[in-house]
DNA sequence: TATTAATGACCGACTGGTCGGTATTGAAAA
DNA sequence: TTTTCAATACCGACCAGTCGGTCATTAATA
C-alpha cells in the first residue's frame, strides 16, 4: 500500500545542476528540454514532472544562482571586517566564486538579457530588478557604515552602490569575452584601489 | 536592356533599421523574419535579396550599431578638451547617445549575450571581442595622455580602461532594467567623479 | 496489488528559407 | 512618342525540419 517515493526536492536540484552545465555549453536560447534530460540521465518527460514549462526551468536556475551568490557574499563578508575592507573582499569573493564557476558566468550573461523588459510581453525573468535592488541596498549600507566610521567621505551611497555593480558586472563580461583573465589574483584589488582612491592627481 | 535598378545600400540599411527596431520591441531572441518584413513594408523574402540568412542580419546590425557609436565618440571627444575632460566626456556622450536611442540599449544586451563565446559553436558575433579591444585602446591612450601631462597619477592605464568600459556596460543594464535613469543629467559626472577622486577619505 | 514515478513515441504548432511567378524599370526599337 | 523586352526586384505560399509538451504505458516500490 506504500508507493515508491523519492526525494522530490532532491531530484528537482539535480535537474538544475544538470540545466546549468547545458546552459553554459549552448546558451540559453540554444538548449532544448532533451538536452537536459540528458545531461540529468532522466528522460524528457520525467522534467515536466519537477517543472511547469520550459521557461519554470530558466527561472528555476536563476532562483538557485542568485541564492547560492548571495549566501557567498553574505557569509564572507563577516562583521569582523571593516567598510573599506568589506568593499575590497566583495570584488575578491565575487573574483573567486566565478572563477570556481565559470559556467555560471556565461549563463548569467544569458540570465541578464532575459531579464531586460521589452516592450511586448514580460520579461522572462521579471525578479531580475528586485534581486538588483537587494544587492544595492546591501552595498549602500556598507557604504553608509563606512562613512559614518570615517573610512569614506560623505558621498552618494545608493550611486556608489550601482557603479560597484556595474563594475562588476561588466568585469565579468569581459572574463567571458576573453579579454581579462579572471584568475588574475591582482585584479580585485587593482580594481578596489581604483575605486577607493581615484585616478586623479591629487 | 537596362535593368530595373535599387540602390542596394539604401535598402539594406532601411531593413537594419526595422531590424533595430523589431529587436527592441520583441528581442533578439524572439524576433522573426516576417516581423522585420512587416516592419519594413516588404516581402519576407525580399530581406534573402540582401542578406542571406537571420544570423547575416544580426550580425549586420551589430556593425552598423557599433560603427554608429564609434563615431559619436571618436567626433565628440574633439582634440580641444583635456583628458580629464574627455573621461567625463566619454560618460556623457554615452549617456546621451543611449538615451537618445533607447531601443538600442536592450538590444544592446542581447548582443553582449550573443557575442558570448560557448564551448559548443562559434559565438553569434565573433566580432565582439576585436571590437571591446578597439574601445579599450582608445580609453587607454587618453589615459596614458592624461599621465603624461599630470592630471592623472601614474597607474595601469589598460586595466582603468576595462574598468570604465565595465562601468558603462553595468550602467546601460541598469538603465534597461529600470534600476537607474538615463536621463539623470547629474550621472554622468557622479560616475566620472567616483573614478578621477575615488569615495576613501583622504 | 495499489500507488506513484518514469518514460519516450507522438502530435501539432511554428518558422527559416526557397522558389516559381509577378511587377517594375528604362533603354532600345519601332 | 510609344512599344517592346530583358534584366532585375519583389513577393508570399509552401516545404521540411524542429521541438515543447502530452499521455498511454511500463517499472519500481512497499
Amino acid at each position: 500500500m506504500s508507493p515508491k517515493v523519492v526525494d522530490k526536492q532532491k531530484k528537482r536540484d539535480r535537474i538544475i545542476r544538470a540545466a546549468l552545465k547545458v546552459f553554459s555549453d549552448k546558451g540559453i536560447t540554444e538548449f532544448k528540454m532533451i538536452d537536459i534530460a540528458n545531461a540529468a540521465g532522466i528522460g524528457k518527460g520525467t522534467i515536466y514532472e519537477y517543472f511547469s514549462s520550459k521557461e519554470d526551468v530558466i527561472t528555476g536556475c536563476f532562483e538557485i544562482f542568485m541564492h547560492d551568490f548571495g549566501d557567498i557574499l553574505a557569509s564572507g563578508l563577516g562583521e569582523k571586517s571593516n567598510p573599506k575592507e568589506k568593499i575590497i573582499n566583495f570584488f575578491k569573493l565575487s573574483f573567486q566564486y566565478f572563477s570556481q564557476h565559470q559556467e555560471a558566468m556565461s549563463v548569467l550573461f544569458d540570465f541578464w538579457a532575459a531579464g531586460i523588459p521589452r516592450k511586448h510581453g514580460t520579461p522572462l525573468i521579471p525578479s531580475m530588478k528586485y534581486e538588483y535592488f537587494e544587492f544595492q541596498k546591501y552595498l549602500a549600507a556598507i557604504l553608509e557604515d563606512g562613512i559614518k566610521e570615517n573610512y569614506f567621505k560623505p558621498h552618494d551611497t545608493q550611486t556608489t552602490a550601482l557603479i560597484i555593480l556595474a563594475v562588476l558586472d561588466g568585469l565579468m563580461f569581459q572574463a567571458v569575452l576573453g579579454v581579462i583573465d579572471i584568475e588574475d589574483k591582482s585584479l580585485p584589488d587593482k580594481i578596489s584601489n581604483t575605486l577607493l582612491e581615484g585616478i586623479s592627481n591629487e
